[in-house]
DNA sequence: TAATTAAGTTAGATTAATCTAACAAATAAA
DNA sequence: TTTATTTGTTAGATTAATCTAACTTAATTA
C-alpha cells in the first residue's frame, strides 16, 4: 500500500509518542496535532483516513494507537530516517544537530533497494549518530533498556549512549559542552534545592546541569 | 523562492525539451503535457503560475520558454539529479538503468549543504553515469559538443561517452550488448537499405544496430 | 451532581494539482 | 480563402491536506 508523505509523518509521530510513554501506547488528538504542527481538526480527519487503511485503531472521541501494520510501516520509516542520519554524519560530515532536518526529507524516498544498499554501504550500523537503534529490514529493533543521567547516584560515572531529546537547541548545547556518544560523565553532587546536578564531563572541572538536561541524556554505566 | 515538487518537475521538463532542439528553446503545451504525463489543461494552468513567479516566458496560445531565473533553477535540479545518479552508481552499486528512477525522487530534497557535501564526497565528478555533464553549484555546465554514432564514417572507431536516450529499455539493451561509458565501437558497414550499421563492439564479431540505436549513442573519436 | 473547562469533532472554506468537456485560436489543407 | 485539423484555453469538478468557527463530548472541580 502506498502512503503519502503526510500519512507517513502521522504514523511516525504516533510511533514516537507511543514509544515514549510506557504504559500508554496511544495518543490524543491535541497531542498529535501539537506534535505535527497542525490543528486538531486536521488530525481528526487524518485519523479517519488512517483507520480506513487499517493503520490505526481509533474511535470517535477516543485515543489513537497503531495497529500491527501501522507499527510496521512506522518502523520502516524510522529505519530509513536513522540510516540516512548515519549516512549524513559518517559519510558527509554533517554535525550531530544538522542530520535530523535533512533525514526528515530523505526518509520519504521510496525505494527498498536504496535502503538496503545504503545499509550495506554503511556496514550494517546498529545505532544512528544519536545512539538510537536502527530497525532491521523486517522491522526488528533491539529493545533499548535505557538509563538516564538522572538515574545515577552521587559518585557514579557513566558513558553517554544516546540522546532522548533530538532538538537542535539541545544538540547544539551538547556540542558546546563537548558531549557526544561515548563521553564520560561523573555525578559529583545532587543539589536538593532544584534537583540539578554537579557533574564532571570527561574528568574536567565540575559544572552544573539542570534536571531537564539530566533527563534528556541516555547513559550506560 | 520555494518551489513545489511539481513546479520543479515542470522546469526540468522544459529545460530538457528546450536543450534538445537547438534552434527552438521553447516548448508547446501538448508537448510538455505529454512529457510530464498530464493533460494539456493542467499544463496551461501551471504555465500561468510559473509565469507569475517569473520562471518562464509565456503568452496565451504561445510557446513557453525558461527565463534566466527559471533556467538557473532547472540547472540546480539537474545538478542534484546527476550527483545523486553518480552516488547511486558509484557508491551504492546501482546499475546504469536503475539510477534514474530513484534520482527523480532524490533531486527534490532541499538542502544546499547536502548537495555540496555530496559533491565533495564523490570527488567533484564532471559527468554522471550516463556521461552527461554535472552542472556546478553556480549553474555552470560545460557545453557538450556531442557526436552521435551515426556521424561516424565506415571504418572509423570511437568510444561511447554518453547516452542520448535514458529510457530503461535502451539502457538494458546496452547492458545486454556489453556497452557502457568508454566502450569502443567500430563502424564496419552502413546498410543503405535501412540505414542500419554493422558495428564491432570492443573488437568482437560484427553485429547490426538500427538507425534509432546509432542516433541514441553519444561518442568521441 | 451541576457547572466549568478541556478535548475532540463537524461543517464549510481554501489551496495545489489534477481531471473532463466544451470552446477558441492558430495552422494546414483543399 | 474557406474549411478542417491541430493546438491550446476556460470552466467546473475532484482529491488531499489544511484552516477557522461553531458545536459536542468527556473530564474536572467546586
Amino acid at each position: 500500500m502506498m502512503l503519502s508523505y503526510t500519512e507517513e509523518n502521522y504514523l511516525k509521530a504516533l510511533f514516537k509518542i507511543c514509544s515514549q510513554c510506557e504504559g500508554k501506547p496511544e495518543a490524543g488528538t491535541n497531542e498529535m496535532a501539537a506534535y505535527l504542527g497542525v490543528k486538531p481538526a486536521t488530525a481528526t480527519d487524518m485519523f479517519k483516513k488512517l483507520k480506513e487503511k487499517g493503520l490505526v485503531d481509533y474511535e470517535r472521541y477516543g485515543k489513537i494507537s497503531l495497529t500491527e501494520i501501522g507499527k510496521n510501516n512506522a518502523l520502516i520509516i524510522l529505519r530509513k530516517h536513522r540510516l540516512w542520519e548515519t549516512f549524513l554524519y559518517q559519510k558527509l560530515d554533517f554535525s550531530w544537530d544538522e542530520v535530523h532536518e535533512v533525514a526528515e526529507q530523505l526518509e520519504h524516498i521510496q525505494s527498498e533497494k536504496l535502503v538496503s544498499k545504503l545499509e550495506d554501504f554503511l556496514g550494517y550500523p546498529e545505532f544512528d549518530p544519536h545512539g538510537d537503534p536502527i530497525p532491521k529490514a523486517n522491522g526488528d529493533m533491539p529493545p533499548t533498556v535505557k538509563m538516564i543521567l538522572s538515574d545515577l547516584k552521587i559518585g557514579e560515572s557513566c558513558r553517554v549512549v544516546a540522546v532522548k531529546d533530538t532538538s537542535v537547541v539541545f544538540l547544539q548545547y551538547l556540542k558546546r559542552l563537548g558531549i557526544s556518544i561515548g563521553t564520560k560523565i561523573t555525578v559529583i553532587e545532587k543539589v536538593s534545592f532544584d534537583g540539578s546536578l554537579q557533574v564532571s564531563i570527561d574528568d574536567q572541572e565540575a559544572r552544573n546541569v539542570s534536571v531537564k538536561f539530566a533527563d534528556s541524556l541516555f547513559v550506560a554505566k
